[in-house]
DNA sequence: TATGCTGTCCCACACAGCGATACTACAATC
DNA sequence: GATTGTAGTATCGCTGTGTGGGACAGCATA
């Protein structure tokens, strides 16, 4: 990282795509002026005024060490209602990173970027961590191309435009039913992940399992997809 | 209701603390245009300017009625780390409703104001309904008592300002260790509160029991201050 | 048809947000 | 001790952004 968000949303309204670019910052670890500033593009003062004012608001709070993170408010405003795929998450994931020995994500789709919203991993060892949080690109990784799949014509669009898959690669991965990726996104790692469908049938995720291609073959879809398509309905059952 | 919040905090930043009140009116009850510019006094076009900035961002999002609600980023952005004085409400508020019989909730203080952040109530008759995501004022009630007698110096004068109780008062929640109020905040409204700590003895919210002064009576610390004070116990003990 | 309400869009312009700069504090190095 | 670097915080003239009255479209009701 430390390369700020260039595809972040744009509402139409500068200061407030500003202010959510520093909560995102945060949500991902806790973070100094200078963290936020390399996040966010943004100038110091400018990046210090937002968390500051953030911070009044209680979306930010700043840690024994000044970092600042996540506030109270966020919690609350979401209304106590929690959202039923972290809920959902938090049961499967760590049964899925058992079961595989890996690093384990679940992506939602956020414009042109996809969010980390839930992971587990091993205690130990070599494995693909991805902070919750995290912004990865929709334009390369198995995640990414689940999540094009079943998206908008219009964002699948965009997406293809700048994407390392194409469209014969959707294809593939809608009759399947899931989609795998070796050293695409990032040198070294390979994944495989599969939809995650809400009540109505929709994708509104993507579950997978990610680790170093040396250990997990150039195939992983052998691998891990039957445990994942699991796991993507035990998370189903859950919404 | 339908009075827009005109004690809001104020961050120095203009967008950021009206999209905020924008999500605040959204947290509370799901919105149309009319009840957002209601809650926050903003022209219409502001509110829907803002509001459609933030469903961009996720932090709002719309529901079949086409009424603005919260959205999935906001727990998201929270991390997934669930707010743990939400999860102790969870448990401890159905047990402390059914032992009152009365409407219970659990406050916090945000600036000069108080927010509820958890609430359970009897299913129905008389009862005083208190939303999740309401923001009341700090200037009457038992919960705002309580939340000034451990509030920083500068707040409670702040507070004291403008309210109907005096130090001699707060003096006496500190001694007690809880409040009362008869129809203080709302008439024909009795409630008792008693403050929350968290692991590090810092006070973080007032969980209170609150009804009807007909059937209360205008004594309702006799009665309740006891069941209360286990309630905050067990909820500091999940803390 | 008239009225009322909802959501959405437009655009001239006032002023809110901006950010380069400066300040304070602290730590590390020479 | 002097210098340098980094963090957090504050300042203020400038100008580009956010504003909101008004208009429009759609729908429901009398």
């Amino acid at each position: 990282m430390g390369q700020h968000n260039s595809e972040a949303q744009q509402s139409g309204i500068g200061v407030l795509d500003k202010a959510i670019a520093v909560l995102q910052a945060a949500a991902q670890q806790p973070c100094g002026l200078a963290e936020l500033c390399a996040e966010t593009g943004l100038p110091r003062a400018t990046a210090h005024r937002l968390a500051v004012g953030l911070e009044v608001h209680r979306l930010l709070r700043r840690g024994p060490d000044g970092r600042w993170r996540p506030g109270a408010a966020l919690a609350e405003l979401s209304g106590g209602t929690a959202d039923p795929l972290l809920d959902a998450t938090a049961v499967v994931l760590p049964k899925l990173r058992d079961m595989t020995g890996e690093s384990v994500q679940v992506y939602r789709r956020d414009g042109v970027q996809r969010v980390c919203v839930a992971s587990a991993e091993p205690p130990s060892g070599l494995r693909d961590t991805v902070p919750v949080g995290s912004r990865l690109p929709m334009t390369a990784g198995s995640g990414a191309k689940v999540l094009t799949a079943w998206a908008d014509a219009h964002t699948q669009q965009a997406i293809l435009a700048e994407a390392v898959f194409g469209e014969r690669t959707l294809l593939e991965v809608r009759r399947r039913g899931w989609a795998q990726s070796v050293a695409e996104r990032e040198p070294g790692v390979a994944s495989v992940s599969a939809p995650v469908r809400d009540s109505s049938g929709a994708v509104v995720a993507a579950v997978s399992v990610s680790g170093p291609v040396d250990r997990i073959g150039r195939k992983p879809g052998a691998r891990w997809a039957s445990d994942l398509l699991d796991a993507a309905e035990s998370l189903q059952e859950r919404l």
